[in-house]
DNA sequence: ACCTCAATGAGAACGGGTATCATTATCGTC
DNA sequence: GACGATAATGATACCCGTTCTCATTGAGGT
């Protein structure tokens, strides 16, 4: 499943400019391997640990081109800092809830939740094409200590 | 009720620090008068423009006094930079719809959608302290053009 | 192999937000 | 009302995430 989003990627962006770099691979095979939000120093990080010299502005280039495909979705956790995850293939999306103390951030999903934004949205004479929701709080371990 | 606000906040602050200063004042006035959030920018300007010579700085430092104090809530609307609006002393709050066209952010509450994410922050061992919520999408006037 | 041009990487530039610090002004005291 | 202690203020330097610039590289077609 993880490769299968990295795969369908890589060939959309293919087939969409008809050229392939080595930045814009690694970034994605980078994200492909997370299961949540990423930062792009994250990303920039990682890539160059694994021994690629890859550039931070390759890294947000590559980001851009993914989130104006729709393949990857832009979180911004109100921290000064822009993060990113892969855009599930089926349509499923989660939401973020984030510990004020330790930063931890996990991801939830909620139907009930999803369908009031779908109601609110449509009450409103808004075409939406996308909704963010977190949550800020203790979280269970920093609440025990 | 604006000058309720205010004025609540004016006597708390003073209440609180036991000093109280202009740019605090003039900051506290312009947000009273505002009914959806505002950046710091816009802040500044604002009072700049009616005449008192404020400091970035101090805005800065008079929202973190209101936000601790939680009489200002921040919101971030994934732009790059934060918005500040005053909080309602009744409990109310709105959450916002954003144009991705013209920009334009305006209000909206739902009930529905505040008892799903009540659920949410139960289920999962979280003291939640906040939650923000907004949808992006096309407002009914860009859709029109 | 060669040519064209998108993609890349290094570093400069930009901008919101924060930290620093000398100056100002508020409040309690006399 | 003047005075002293000290919080608040404003100008500016600074930090850091992000974007821009531009010379270089490398992918793909011929």
């Amino acid at each position: 499943m993880t490769e299968t989003w990295t795969d369908h990627v890589l060939a959309r962006m293919r087939s969409e400019t008809g050229r392939s770099g080595n930045a814009r691979r690694r970034v994605v095979e980078f994200l492909g391997r997370q299961d949540c939000c990423v930062s792009a120093q994250e990303i920039h990080d990682g890539v160059r640990g694994a021994g690629s010299r890859i550039g931070v502005a390759s890294v947000y280039r590559a980001l851009e081109g993914l989130d104006e495909l729709g393949l990857v979705q832009r979180v911004d956790l109100g921290d000064g800092t822009s993060r990113f995850e892969r855009i599930d293939p089926r349509g499923d999306h989660h939401h973020h809830l984030v510990c004020d103390d330790c930063g931890k951030v996990e991801p939830f999903e909620d139907l009930a939740l999803e369908e009031a934004l779908e109601r609110v949205a449509g009450g409103r004479g808004y075409e939406v094409a996308a909704h963010d929701v977190f949550l800020r709080g203790a979280c269970g371990d920093c609440r025990a200590a």
